[in-house]
DNA sequence: TCTGGGGTCCTAGGACCC
DNA sequence: TCTGGGGTCCTAGGACCC
């Protein structure tokens, strides 16, 4: 028997902007941003910010009489806080269903397919109310046959305050209706570059697409483009992700504070990107082969843009921070150009495997690696103990030069026992 | 030496997502 | 003056080979 599918998304309401009203009950019901790194652009708006005209990645220069005018409550991003946050969450939904999927750090999938419910918006509401009161954030929930469907049925659900934040789409009897009144543009799977040209062939609304003719699809969209459609017709094509996977790519990248034009602190910022990105690889219990450094100038600054990347394959899969730093010098060197304003760099890592499967050099003596992994595990452990970078490398500088700015960080409160809450009575 | 087609592999870049 | 960061997947095109 082939039981029909039923999947439901949970998505976090104005995620990091409500992380950050937690722990502070006095701007409930008061307008709230949240800045990107570097505090550039806002990422996360409470919905009476959405309210008085602060869009999505506005530069925050752009919107500061707003603030002003509104006296709109402005965090740089804290993303350890909304790290725990999401952690605590995923755990809660693990209660609710057999197979969780966690999608982002603010939303997740739910298999209900197999659940013993009979009301599912019943079901769906004790979610919503289980998360906000151990947790105190707000979340909608969608529920459909397939997870494009029910990734719609969640912004219905969040748009529309009648639905008290859950929408099933699965029963609906005018579904053709509701996606008529829909932009292409708000399916998942649809950016900009698709929605304009799909609009160019006329296919402006949800419905218009569903029943676009398959061969058509295939032929403009590729294989993603159909798997989209005919999910959107109630055909699952995309499954439960399987668990715990390796990552397949780690990694940092910073916009800078004001343009760099010499190597050197590209060096420094190159070896501090590295050193962090091992760091997290190291977390993860893996080692990688291959490192990949861009830099790029600005794209909006004047003068010429230049944006070049070079990777290179490490004689064998390490996640000893040393053998990498080398690397990416020798990358750099590559790619740097004298004549430019530097406002950006990165550092990527892929083949990445987990460390049992490691594949030992056949020309380094054994106690190389174990020197090595001695040295990681000492560093590591002073760090978590004494804070991040107590113990760094000579390469990641001293004068961070090329750094960026945060300046309405919140306290880590969750995650540092000196930066917990206190409460005055 | 020149000509050419077809195949594979790899990398960089672009599209998408949050 | 001031415009994010971390991911996945797909594909075009170059290098190389026969």
């Amino acid at each position: 028997m082939n039981q029909p599918k039923l999947f439901g998304l949970v998505d976090c309401n104005n995620f990091y902007a409500s992380c950050e009203r937690v722990f502070k009950p006095k701007l409930r019901g008061k307008p709230i941003i949240v800045l990107s790194n570097n505090d550039g652009c806002v990422i996360a708006r409470s919905n009476e910010a959405k309210t008085v005209g602060i869009t999505m990645a506005q530069p925050y220069f752009e919107c500061k009489k707003l603030v002003k005018k509104y006296n709109i409550a402005v965090f740089s991003s804290n993303f350890s806080l909304y790290g725990d946050f999401s952690n605590r969450i995923m755990n809660i939904l693990e209660n609710f269903t057999t197979d969780l999927e966690i999608y982002s750090v603010d939303e997740a999938f739910l298999d209900l397919t197999s659940m013993p419910v009979k009301d599912i918006i019943a079901y769906a509401q004790t979610i919503r109310k289980t998360v906000k009161d151990w947790t105190g954030i707000p979340v909608s929930i969608g529920i459909g046959p397939t997870k494009t469907l029910t990734k719609l049925a969640n912004k219905i659900a969040k748009k529309n305050p009648g639905h008290n934040g859950v929408f099933n789409i699965t029963d609906c009897p005018d579904i053709d209706q509701i996606l008529e009144k829909i932009d292409v543009g708000e399916v998942w799977g649809i950016g900009w570059k698709l929605r304009k040209f799909l609009h160019q062939y006329n296919i402006k609304n949800v419905l218009q697409l569903k029943n676009t003719d398959d061969e058509w699809v295939k032929k403009h969209m590729a294989i993603n483009g159909l798997r989209t459609v005919l999910e959107l017709r109630g055909i699952p094509k995309i499954e439960m992700a399987e668990v715990e996977e390796a990552q397949k790519s780690i990694i940092t990248s910073r916009s800078f504070r004001h343009p760099v034009t010499t190597l050197q602190p590209l060096k420094e910022a190159v070896a501090t990107f590295t050193s962090r990105t091992t760091e997290k690889l190291r977390e993860q219990g893996c080692v990688a082969s291959h490192i990949q450094v861009y830099i790029s100038t600005g794209y909006h600054q004047q003068g010429a843009m230049y944006r070049e990347s070079k990777g290179k394959e490490l004689p064998y899969p390490t996640a000893y921070t040393g053998d990498f730093i080398a690397v990416a010098h020798e990358c750099l060197k590559n790619i740097f150009k004298w004549g430019y304003g530097y406002k950006k760099a990165g550092v990527i890592l892929t083949g990445i495997v987990p460390k049992r499967h490691q594949q030992l050099d056949l020309f380094t003596p054994l106690q190389n690696y174990e020197k090595k992994n001695k040295l990681m595990e000492i560093m590591d452990q002073t760090n978590w103990r004494w804070g991040s970078e107590t113990l760094q490398y000579g390469a990641t500088g001293i004068n961070r030069k090329w750094s960026y700015r945060q300046e309405k960080r919140s306290p880590n409160y969750t995650t540092q026992w000196d930066q917990i809450l206190t409460i005055r009575i």
